[in-house]
DNA sequence: GTCGAGAATTATGTCGACATACCTGCATCC
DNA sequence: GGATGCAGGTATGTCGACATAATTCTCGAC
């Protein structure tokens, strides 16, 4: 448990200790939403789907890093079979990858796929929010306002984690409005993968102002259903998103993935000496 | 082995006995290319989840049919283990369904999920087939002719199966001209889900010459590199393909789901008979 | 004759074990 | 000194078995 804070160059508030389990438990959750979808009742295959695609969310699990499966059965007290059955739900959502007879591990993103990603989602929730607008009932806009208070006082107060958060919870509101639960599943997917990234694409403060900007206007364009400008908007602020992470890559703002060899030895031998 | 052949109203030849199976061959290879992605060496798990989607795509394995691990098992002499696996990779393109501690069964395509996968289809479609235009190489070009010309035969010759896989093989190479494999992995997904109801779709004549045109509309498109009209074509060929099915469901085309029970107690009784 | 509760049966989720393929370290060779 | 091949150790893929939940069958009541 790292108590560990860093004092950033701007104004926002360090992530205070308690806040980081709280964001852990906030990625939790949202991981529990995507992929253990029909897995309603606690078992023991999305308990352990959802703790490591919480870890691979919040970097506490790096890129490129080894996921043995004999270490995660020691870990979780179980056997081999369900934890390879929650590291196959996560390669469906594109956290791991699992070659044949090699050891599974966390997915590296590189900026091709992350270019891909984002190209997708900028026409899919572009077309989601232009569905959303003309189909949302009251009901659906009372919720995205109370989501976009929430947004707004994450950004008055400084607090990235909470401004993720209420981002993530404003788009998850915003795709149940169109009604397309296809659509929502592959969205809820691509974003899952992306995740990551989020705090590297918002830890600039002028990127920040814009993204809370965009979802005033957003909010306005739902008000008044002006479909096709809700559509825009959309695209608009992703393909801006993506300029800025391109930006992060070109500059080596990503941690290029670990030599998991070493990882594994460390844990080994932390295991011994117990 | 079944070497029923069915009649049709209008000229189009009833499929040959030899077409039939060359038809699930197809099936077995386009789902290996999309379930079976990165298990490129043909293990056990590959080979049940490919034959297993055929005959899913095929309708050899009707809606809601129950898909029993240990059926599965004994057919193709080998543990649940890889079978569970196998149907988990099934039902991560939407084939199969696995509820909790219940039989898994074939997944049922109800009209407001193909309206669903129809709209997204249209929406990323349009887009991909919009930057295939643009980032085409002449490479492409040459094979979408050849596929043209593949399909064009088999209108003329009146062969639905042929005409149909030449119609995904179409796609396919479409998809890849675009050059974003995210997109090309849902979209994949997509039409795999879909993939059985192209029979119904297509069996309309009126269809099958819209389909024709349309296709040679599209390609004019991608020779002109006119980005907008191949997205605008792609948009409303799905809708339309989309408003066929719609007629196809309301006039109750489809078949509702096998009560499942009573073909696991068939498949019973036959294995002890031998 | 139909419905409902309980028992018997069956299938699933999980486990520990084994065979095989892979990874790592060392010795050898160029 | 760096690359290559080999041997030991280790992780994976698969298996058969067991506990438990779900389904089916049976019997009885209304």
């Amino acid at each position: 448990m790292t108590t560990i804070t860093f004092e950033r160059a701007d104004s926002w508030i360090a992530t205070p200790p308690s806040s980081q389990s709280e964001s852990f438990l906030n990625a939790v959750l949202v991981v529990r939403r995507i992929v253990a979808e029909h897995h309603d009742r606690p078992s023991l295959v999305s308990r352990v789907a959802c703790e490591v695609g919480a870890e691979i969310i919040e970097n506490i699990r790096q890129s490129g890093e080894d996921l043995s499966s004999v270490e995660l059965a020691e870990r979780y007290e179980t056997s081999r079979t369900p934890i390879r059955e929650a590291l196959l739900l996560l390669e469906k959502e594109g956290l791991v990858r699992i070659p044949q007879r090699r050891r599974p591990h966390v997915a590296v993103l590189d900026i091709a796929e992350v270019r891909e990603i984002y190209r997708v989602r900028a026409v899919l929730f572009g077309a989601v929010a232009s569905d959303a607008a003309t189909l949302r009932t009251e009901e659906d806009m009372e919720a995205l306002r109370d989501l976009l208070a929430r947004l707004s006082a994450a950004h008055d107060a400084h607090d990235l984690s909470a401004y993720l958060w209420a981002n993530v919870e404003f788009y998850n509101r915003l795709t149940i409005a169109a009604r397309n639960a296809t659509a929502k599943r592959i969205l809820d997917s691509l974003l899952l993968r992306t995740l990551r990234l989020r705090r590297l694409s918002l830890s600039q403060p002028t990127r920040r102002e814009k993204s809370m900007a965009h979802h005033i206007q957003i909010m306005n364009a739902l008000e008044e259903q002006d479909a096709p400008l809700a559509d825009v908007l959309i695209r608009s602020n992703h393909l801006h998103a993506l300029a800025v992470l391109e930006q992060i890559y070109a500059e080596g703002g990503v941690p290029s993935p670990t030599r998991s060899r070493r990882r594994r030895r460390q844990a080994a031998t932390a295991a011994e000496e117990e």
